[in-house]
DNA sequence: CTGAAAGCGCTTACAG
DNA sequence: CTGAAAGCGCTTACAG
């Protein structure tokens, strides 16, 4: 019965054709185009159908429209692990907009067998948003191959497939320009983890995607400002992306003879457990010890001290991705590029080193 | 070409069988079940299916196989509304967990012309987890004769369906106790606006489903202790939940002459903004107001001062409807009904009303 | 206004 | 080991 798959088998249309004494076709009418059947007909075959609860299987529906009204978003990991993180949320949020206003229901869809490529295949969608595919061109060209419509968010890929990308490299470089213009010269960074896939293909620096990006854009702002890593006594620290992790790390970073003079996090989540960690060893933000974040999450603002940080579009990225996505399902042969700009919001979290220090 | 639907069709399996000089059921067992092929027979299938970028369609898949692996979450509100919410992500969480363990993919479905019920025949999964329907039987009734495997989450139905609940009641009835006891007698509920769909049929007290379990809990604690509403100057303010408005609320409620005690928040978000505007006004929380709030949402500890409030096991919520899904999927016929307990977990933002005030 | 027939792209007994 | 045929549940020209 009830909430099971047992009992009485889901009505067809055929049945409710034959209880009605009409054809298969005019049940499909009764559903798709009610205006060619008289009002007799229309009325008892609804009738009929609302008794049995009939209702024409979306599958089969799918299958011949060749439409799903569903758009897909091929996971780089676990979908409970996705929603560990704020940014997921927030990305959904922009995506969202469009399936709301263009009428489509969201997959997500997690890797399979540890491949995102390889979910592919068994998800029932329009089109995929892929997010942070780091791969070899040569799954791209797969993904081409099949013929399926996708966009690429923050791929290291290039401008001739539909994709939207965020100016990271831009961003970390304005904001370390901000922490050296401030006269830090004890820098570290929290990076966070790329995950358990990251491991064995890194790029140069060690870093690959958006995180490597970021990375690129700290050498640039050192090389601008002539100084070397050393220079700044540059450390870098990883942590998986959460707040109780940024706070073990900070509390690592923080709990030291010589303590850098700033903590530059790559994500708002790291820096908020950075903060909480300087609460914790009572080192005042920022007169002691100055903190930055990247993302400029919602949460940003609430922090105490509030955050300095580089805001990137999350909201948007999402919304783009979505719209490039639902034109390219429509058959739009163009391959939309777009570049989103990150900004440095300077706020109370950072400030000049303390001299004794 | 790529990410666009124009371009050469999708290969098909009769294609590849002609490719390859065999049947479509021989290129249907390569994909399937191999070791029924010939070692060179499958080969060259799977290498012909390779080049020309074939994969079985997932939707004539699903269609003869009557599985699509995808469990469906019925949305009450809009995709971005709902990943506005922390609640969503975390119950998300908890019902990802079981996707990954039972391999299934997830779908987000929104209401269709603003009802939960028209979404369902638009959405090709296996089953779905009903959040929060607050609706007649008669709606429910429909979802039963459809014969779709379903669970329901926190809606006011009983027990002879597959459902998950949280006690709700018990749990806002321990905060007001814990308040009461530490002598408040000036009383704000901050409650969260239910959304556009809850006003035309409020139940008694004007509040349904989870919020009015709630409301009812608070009830059932004055009774216990012999109180009226007036003797503890129980004002009752809603507000959209996010932490943005929370904070607004709370301003309105915080600066005026004669300011509650105490502002309980019904949600943790709320309470959280209540804490902002404190903050703002200059009030120490909790010697000049004490603040709780509801869920016990990761951040509750992170905030300054540790928010005292209600625990709800959002994530095993998700968690237990997954698996309550699967089983009625795998034709479980069983309905079994769970309901969750909540926690008092008091903090520091609790205390005494302070004497003058 | 209504229906017979073909077709969407696959899988699966069944037979050889 | 391989294939012809039926079938999953619908929709949509086409014809009347």
């Amino acid at each position: 019965m009830s909430g099971s798959t047992e009992g009485p088998k889901r009505a067809t249309s055929k049945e409710v054709a034959e209880a009605a004494g009409v054809s298969r076709t005019s049940v499909s009418f009764a559903f798709n185009d009610p205006s060619r059947l008289s009002e007799a007909t229309r009325d008892k075959i609804l009738r009929i159908a609302a008794e049995v609860g009939y209702r024409p299987d979306p599958l089969a529906r799918m299958l011949v429209n060749g439409r799903t009204h569903s758009l897909g978003i091929l996971l780089p990991q676990d979908i409970s692990q996705a929603m560990e993180n704020p940014y997921y949320a927030q990305f959904l949020i922009g995506v969202g907009q469009v399936c709301n206003e263009e009428g489509y229901t969201l997959l997500l869809a997690p890797p399979l067998r540890n491949s995102m490529l390889e979910a592919i295949p068994y998800a029932a969608v329009d089109g995929f948003i892929v997010a942070g595919l780091e791969r070899d061109r040569g799954e791209v060209a797969e993904l081409e191959r099949r013929g399926v419509p996708f966009v690429l968010v923050d791929s290291e890929s290039t401008e001739n497939l539909p994709s939207v990308e965020v100016d990271d490299r831009t961003g970390a470089a304005a904001m370390m320009v901000h922490l050296i213009e401030l006269g830090h010269r004890r820098i570290t960074v929290l990076a966070f983890d790329a995950g358990p896939d990251a491991g064995h293909d890194r790029g140069p620096g060690g870093f690959r995607g958006p995180l490597g990006r970021r990375m690129a854009g700290i050498d640039d702002a050192l090389a601008a400002a002539g100084l070397s890593s050393d220079d700044v006594g540059l450390q870098i620290v990883e942590a998986p992306c959460t707040r109780r992790e940024g706070y073990k790390a900070g509390l690592r970073i923080l709990d030291e003879q010589n303590r850098p003079t700033v903590v530059f996090a790559l994500s708002d989540i790291l820096a908020a457990g950075v903060l909480d960690a300087a609460y914790e060893l009572g080192l005042d933000v920022p007169s002691q010890v100055s903190v930055a974040g990247y993302d400029d999450q919602p949460e940003a603002v609430w922090l105490r001290p509030r955050l300095t940080t580089v805001r990137q579009p999350i909201e948007a990225k999402g919304r783009v991705a979505a719209d490039f996505l639902v034109s390219a399902i429509r058959g739009n042969a163009r391959h939309p590029h777009q570049k989103l700009h990150t900004s440095l919001i300077v706020r109370e979290s950072t400030a000049p080193p303390s001299r004794i220090n």
